[in-house]
DNA sequence: ATTAGTATTGAGAATTAATCTCATTTAATT
DNA sequence: AATTAAATGAGATTAATTCTCAATACTAAT
């Protein structure tokens, strides 16, 4: 792993008193490896299909330990499922999903975000994250 | 109820084969009158102690329904209950959320919606519905 | 290194919103 | 009024996530 990354990671556990365990190594470098948008259970599976010995609840705990120290943004896309992905350090974006084969598309509009930030000042309204998603048809599916 | 409500649900209902209950217009008129961002429970609780006899699997039922066919939306806030809000004939908006005290302020932005739709457009994606949300800490909070 | 102290883990139980089941009831149609 | 099909209610079920707590593993200090 990416020793900045790594540095990065054991500077926030120790600040926060927390320690630095094989599972949460191994679910970080998961997240760093394979790149998407990731359910609990699919990092889980794919660790114990590597040896890993991790349970389901550690995972659980480890990336909401992640999603709040920015390592991680969580998805939440309404079917019941959060997704995670990786996010340090790359660029922000948002996404599409598509309604019928689920693919998730990801895009970029700084105007956008732009008019997001001029809506928050002029009502007052300190902006801590959001949440933009478009749903529809994707290219694919409309053939 | 509104004559015109009405018999739009009359409408819609005959021409999906569904049966005009009783329990079906307590939920509607319900939602009409108490309008705001309304979990289930809250909807259920309501008609429950205005004596009208419906149960919670009708209300999640009819809530579907009314979504499906554009008198209600739904909205996903990340805290694993679906809130609802009556939207037919009023205006679109969007939706900032203070995660302090959990109040729950429309926005609207035409800029951003058509946006939205040039990015839809240019990446041949046939929207058909989308979350905007953002969440912070509303002007009272902040003090 | 060893130890002491504290946080973490795993296994399975618990939680909880939402959905499902199915016998009974009710609405629509004739 | 009779027929047909859909809807309802009560409670069971589902499924993602969180919790519990005894056992284990870090960390820092000696």
């Amino acid at each position: 792993m990416d020793k900045k990354i790594l540095n990065k990671f054991k500077t926030v556990l120790k600040k926060e008193q927390l320690k630095l365990t094989k599972q949460r190594l191994a679910v970080l470098a998961n997240m760093i490896k394979s790149q998407g948008h990731r359910e609990c259970d699919e990092i889980y599976d794919q660790l114990k299909s590597n040896g890993e010995n991790v349970s389901r609840a550690t995972v659980y705990r480890t990336v909401a330990i992640l999603e709040k120290y920015g390592f991680l943004r969580k998805l939440e896309l309404g079917d019941g499922r959060a997704r995670y992905e990786y996010k340090l350090g790359l660029d922000h974006h948002d996404h599409m999903v598509c309604i019928d084969c689920g693919q998730i598309i990801e895009f970029v509009n700084p105007e956008i975000e732009l008019l997001q930030d001029k809506i928050c000042i002029d009502m007052n309204f300190k902006l801590v994250r959001h949440i933009h998603q478009l749903f529809g048809v994707c290219e694919i599916c409309q053939n």
